[in-house]
DNA sequence: ATCCCGAGGG
DNA sequence: CCCTCTGGAT
């Protein structure tokens, strides 16, 4: 057993964990594959309970045949839904992407916001979405990018004891300094995939399992 | 709380 | 057939 142990406080706590992820995720990103602002944000609209790797196999046709804000806000419906089909929930996200690069051309300058509110306008598009576009593609931390990963490990680490996204991510801006918010949602994203999966945690690989409560459970 | 929805593995 | 992957709107 470690000297860190259980007196940490919460906030010495995550900064260990961050190390930690740090020393073995020491080259994560973000996983999506994009060339603009505009194809983050659709590129994260897709990724709704769907895997990166899947959401990358469908941009590029995608975006080999609709590039930008103005192809997609004109583009045929059914021809958006069959090229983004294999994401799952494709009529919802079809739409709401070409919603949201209508609202992008006709009320925002044909330029994605860079501010929270603004994203928060677009369909399809919630905290989330909106934390990933602002991280990723204008080095904005406005808020902790809390996805299905960083919100099951979160509570596992035992660093939040709330259930809502909205309330976790409070905790965690909380607990962690601002310029290391995205490097803390990326990396629990790699280890939660990797290691701290949904289903069956594997505990026995995690090195984490000392600052953990959860492990073994 | 419920609906939206597909791909791949076993 | 069953399980796993992994947000947003109403």
């Amino acid at each position: 057993m470690s000297t860190t142990g259980k007196r940490l406080s919460q906030k010495q706590r995550a900064r260990e964990i961050l190390l930690r992820l740090k020393l073995l995720y020491p080259d994560a990103t973000c996983s999506l594959n994009y060339s603009t602002p505009v194809q983050l944000l659709v590129a994260t609209i897709l990724s709704a309970q769907c895997t990166d790797e899947r959401v990358n196999k469908v941009t590029p046709g995608l975006f080999g045949k609709f590039p930008d804000a103005a192809s997609l806000a004109i583009a045929d419906l059914t021809e958006l839904e069959n090229l983004v089909r294999s994401t799952g929930f494709y009529r919802n996200k079809a739409k709401n992407i070409q919603a949201a690069c209508r609202m992008i051309v006709n009320e925002f300058n044909s330029q994605v916001p860079n501010q929270m509110e603004q994203l928060l306008q677009l369909p399809g598009v919630a905290r989330k979405t909106a934390n990933v576009v602002l991280a990723h593609a204008y080095g904005i931390n406005a808020g902790v990018t809390v996805d299905t990963h960083v919100k099951r490990l979160s509570q596992r680490l035992g660093l939040t004891k709330h259930t809502d996204p909205i309330r976790i991510e409070l905790d965690l801006i909380e607990l962690l300094p601002q310029a290391d918010w995205e490097n803390w949602s990326i990396r629990l994203i790699y280890h939660g995939r990797a290691i701290c999966k949904a289903r069956s945690p594997a505990c026995i690989d995690c090195q984490l399992a000392e600052l953990c409560p959860s492990a073994g459970e």
